[in-house]
RNA sequence: GCCCCGGUAGCUCAGCCGGAUAGAGCAAUCGCCUCCUAAGCGAUAGGUCGCAGGUUCGAAUCCUGCCCGGGGCACCA
């Protein structure tokens, strides 16, 4: 509908240019929308506004030239000129029909475009580390993630979902070792657990499914252990030191197999954990991609090496340092540690060389706020290997805070004592969870209360919106309840019967669904969706107090019950991107 | 100190690629079920858009400075 008239207007300054307009006169900040206040119309353009200086007349006056030459188009009523020198068109109601006819003719398409036809996207959210269960702070990575994806698909983007698993690397040598320390207490050695290893309860829990795998396979004394390690920091010595010195310990007592047979369990009990919690919140991906595999195909290496043929890197206090700084950072930054070990850094940029290999035309990395100053120095190594970084966006994602009503819930990660995702969703339900989380922008911090999320009550806009969905359900079986019989055809030839003034107001809201999806798409925001479903909620629950759909014409009862239809496909389709369901009954 | 996000109604937030009289939900007050689900609807009230400058025909929106809140500045991930 925009579009159309869109066209309308870029017809008649096609006309006028190199006439009333210069040639070259620009055009990129003209724009059409939506008016808020129906006095001006149904959409409006600034275009006389921002023309009037190359036209060298008043924007009344060349709005007058404008209008003069728009092509004739039944969608429009009238157009006007007013304020300082918007055009505002009016559209007359056939438009808003025929637009209805579209919409039930598309059924649960509706909405959906071609805008980002040809596009190939590759969505990366959560990938939080495989070390532990996911905590409600990657919950709304997922829920934004998920949604994003969903809704750039819904626009036509070829949208690729990729979770990147960090499997390599330090953090899963700590995780192997508080494993086995855990594997070991559980043999009744008695240790001194690591101020810097996991301390959460899972650990305990896949340490026993180790024992009863592997019996004592794994066992040795706790003096061989410990014996000789730097101290702990409880102790007065250096943390990491201390972990560095037991995993070194780790794997010359169990040997690198038995090292590998823990981690690997570790790993993949957690990592089927995070899977299973992501699956039954609706989040799913198309890869998994490995950290280790990228690392054990060389391309790491080959990344690396790359850098240090264009003399970008060098050597300073036993570590190898990439010239960050010469492209944009703030700081060089350490690639390969004075052990020997690449740090993550260097596999970030050679996976983000890896996706642009792949032949994405965009990369969207989806990441907790805390990470933000890691933004600049992937962007340095993209740009250092001459890749174009302009396709790739960093979406970040703010703190979501847990309020019990009044009661804020403190969260630690280190101790382990933080509340899981699988806690809250199992609390709240997943539509309540998935719905809180994007309901606000992604830029906002969120506050996230369990009790209202929980309510039953009309403060929870979740149950708003879906009992719009189970109300329009609750008609159609009230209708079959009493022997009638809907007839779409009859609906259709009947939708000039529909001109209240309520009736309107959901046509309008329908109609703007394509526009609400394309924004959202462009925008990165769901929560213009999340809002949107709420205003076409409030017009159906509006409409519905206030007529009665089942009356005895049946042709009138057949045009309502059709704007009730479509307005179920659009609560269907929009919840369905929110990754919400949509009950028939409530 | 530097970087990122936020500061809009009592509360939580939209609006921010400049547009017309700044919106919504909740809370508050007053109404609406013999009628398709009252998890609903209607009405009333509520604002120096953090502060100060600047750009513009026009600024909540763009620029600069300052104030307040949150986060980040590792050979951690």
């Amino acid at each position: 509908m925009k579009a159309a008239l869109e066209e309308l207007l870029t017809a008649s300054l096609q006309t006028l240019a190199g006439d009333v307009l210069p040639d070259g006169a620009t055009t990129e900040d003209i724009n059409l929308e939506r008016t808020r206040d129906p006095r001006h119309g149904d959409f409006a353009t600034n275009a006389a506004m921002l023309l009037a200086r190359h036209a060298r007349m008043n924007p009344r006056q060349l709005a007058e030239h404008i209008i003069a030459r728009l092509p004739e188009s039944s969608l429009v009523a009238r157009v006007d000129i007013a304020g300082p020198g918007f055009i505002n068109f009016f559209l007359a109601p056939a438009a808003y029909r025929e637009q209805l006819t579209r919409a039930l003719a598309a059924g649960e398409q509706w909405g959906h475009s071609d805008i980002g036809a040809g596009q190939r996207v590759q969505v990366e959210f959560v990938s939080a580390n495989p070390t532990g269960p996911l905590h409600v702070g990657h919950g709304r990575g997922a829920a934004y993630g998920a949604s994003v994806a969903n809704i750039l698909a819904a626009t036509g983007h070829a949208v690729h979902r990729e979770y990147y698993v960090n499997d390599a690397g330090r953090q899963m040598d700590i995780l192997a070792a508080s494993v086995w320390l855990r594997y070991l207490e559980h043999c009744e050695e008695l240790i001194d657990f690591p101020a810097n290893g996991y301390r959460g309860s899972y650990i305990r829990d896949i340490a026993e499914q180790l024992k009863a795998t592997h019996g004592e396979r794994f066992y040795r004394p706790a003096d061989e252990v410990m014996q000789g390690l730097p101290d702990d920091e409880p102790r007065g010595g250096d943390k990491e030191r201390h972990i560095d010195a037991l995993i070194a310990r780790s794997r010359e007592l169990l040997g690198e197999e038995d090292f590998r047979i823990i981690l690997d369990a570790a790993l993949e009990a957690i990592l089927a954990d995070i899977r299973d919690d992501l699956e039954e919140f609706g989040v799913s991906y198309d890869e998994w991609f490995s950290e280790r595999q990228l690392v054990e195909s060389d391309a790491v290496a080959q990344t690396l090496a790359r850098l240090e043929d264009k003399g970008l890197v060098y050597e300073q206090d036993g570590a190898r340092w990439f010239r960050a700084t010469d492209f944009g950072d703030d700081k060089d930054r350490v690639v390969v540690r004075d052990n020997g070990v690449a740090t993550y850094f260097a596999s970030d940029i050679a996976y983000h060389l890896n996706k642009l290999e792949r032949g994405y035309q965009r990369l969207i990395d989806i990441w907790g706020a805390d990470h933000h100053g890691y933004v600049p120095r992937v962007r340095a190594g993209l740009r250092a290997l001459e890749m174009p970084e302009a396709s790739l966006d960093v979406l970040l994602v703010q703190f979501a805070i847990l309020w019990r009503g009044e009661e804020k819930i403190q969260m630690s990660t280190r101790s382990g004592d933080f509340v899981t995702l699988r806690e809250l969703r199992h609390e709240v339900g997943n539509d309540a969870a998935r719905f809180f989380y994007v309901m606000r922008s992604n830029e906002q911090h969120l506050d996230f209360d369990l009790e209202l999320a929980k309510s039953r009550t009309n403060e929870n806009p979740v149950y708003y919106i879906q009992y719009a969905h189970a109300r329009i359900q609750s008609v159609f079986d009230q209708l079959k309840a009493r022997g009638g019989d809907f007839d779409p055809e009859r609906g259709l030839a009947s939708l000039s019967r529909l001109d209240e003034d309520h009736e309107m107001d959901l046509m309008v809201e329908i109609s703007r669904y394509p526009e609400v999806l394309e924004q959202a798409a462009r925008n990165h925001a769901p929560h213009t969706l999340a809002h949107y479903l709420r205003d076409l909620a409030g017009a159906l629950h509006t409409y519905y107090n206030a007529h009665t759909f089942l009356v005895d014409d049946e042709a009138l009862r057949d045009a309502r019950l059709c704007l009730c239809l479509a307005t179920r496909h659009v609560l269907r389709s929009g919840l369905d991107l929110l990754g919400v369901s949509a009950p028939d009954d409530m």
